[in-house]
DNA sequence: TGGATGACATTACCAAAGCC
DNA sequence: GGCTTTGGTAATGTCATCCA
């Protein structure tokens, strides 16, 4: 088993690499002048490159055998370390960063607003665990106040929801407008098919919210139209909402897309909202230090292909 | 003929000073 | 405090030449 052994930058540092590329021409022309052409330099050049290295390994290296340079015993040894070193660097050089999603071994952390969980992170499941069995998702809620530093200190790679364009460390791409619906267990509430503003405003409300403040998620939407309302429950997950209103005679404001999912299974009625509410679009936002990392482009692409197939 | 060396030119690096 | 500019120094390369 290999040694790992840790690099000691200083030293190398002092010791010019370049001057292993000049030792493998050597050993490859046995002739300083040849190996000069080799590199596209002046045989002088070369030659002071061989003095250096000399000077280094205190080894002679090279000794003139008539027409020939003869590599020492050291200088034979040295070669084989010096021929792995330069065919892996030229290796790693030329090689494009690619990214193999079937074969890589990688765990995404995604900060997703609760409804983006709730739709996105099954069928993310299931893609990953059909095209990529080694590539893990750690979903976690993120406030939108939050989502930009998480990106910044490197605690999420990629941020899905309701957020904003962050600065220039930033990137983001808009997934689809959001529409809002109402849910109630008919059971407990006896309302028409067609709510009016009125009957709506004058109910008891249960809503998202990941913020401290009671009103959630349409805080900033019920201002614009100057509409207070009546919250009895505000929890940050959907499901807490949508299990509160099964079991009181409350009304859930929830996004179009998780009414239209859920409350079916739940048995809960639903209604348009009354009001104008227009409430921001669905974006992802990633850090632009990982823009052209393949596999951060990868995630968004996936992403990207999951919450189209939802419009 | 081919490697070594001295003189000179060019380039890279570093530190200090000035500016915003 | 951070960035840019400037001048000094060291490293590297080329040319010319010497020497084995």
């Amino acid at each position: 088993m290999n040694e790992i052994v840790s690099i000691d930058h200083f030293n190398l540092w002092s010791f010019d690499l370049n001057l292993l590329v000049a030792f493998d021409a050597l050993m490859k022309e046995r002739s300083v002048t040849k190996a000069a052409v080799r590199l596209k330099i002046q045989q002088p050049a070369m030659s002071h490159n061989l003095g250096t290295l000399r000077t280094l390994l205190q080894d002679e290296l090279f000794v003139r055998v008539g027409q020939v340079m003869q590599p020492t015993h050291r200088a034979l040894r040295f070669a084989e370390a010096v021929e792995q070193i330069l065919s892996r660097t030229q290796q790693a050089i030329v090689t494009p960063a690619v990214f193999e999603p079937d074969q890589a071994e990688q765990i995404f952390r995604i900060g997703f607003s609760s409804e983006l969980e709730v739709l996105l992170v099954p069928r993310l499941a299931a893609m990953l665990n059909e095209t990529a069995p080694g590539i893990k998702v750690l979903a976690r809620a993120v406030d939108p106040e939050l989502v930009h530093k998480l990106l910044d200190d490197n605690v999420i790679d990629l941020g899905v929801g309701c957020y904003d364009d962050g600065n220039n460390r930033h990137r983001r791409t808009l997934l689809f407008e959001q529409s809002l619906m109402c849910c109630y267990n008919p059971e407990l509430l006896d309302l028409p098919e067609t709510l009016d503003r009125d009957s709506y405003v004058g109910l008891r409300h249960a809503l998202v919210s990941q913020k401290d403040a009671i009103e959630g998620c349409i805080d900033d939407a019920l201002k614009r139209i100057n509409v207070r309302l009546d919250v009895s429950v505000a929890a940050p997950e959907f499901l807490t909402v949508l299990t509160a209103v099964l079991e009181a005679p409350l009304i859930a404001t929830l996004p179009t897309r998780i009414v239209k999912r859920y409350a079916g299974l739940f048995g809960l009625a639903t209604a348009e909202v009354p009001l104008d509410l227009t409430v921001s679009p669905i974006s992802m936002v990633w850090s632009a230090a990982s823009d052209n990392d393949p596999a951060n482009q990868w995630m968004r692409s996936q992403v990207t292909r999951l919450v189209s197939a939802y419009s």
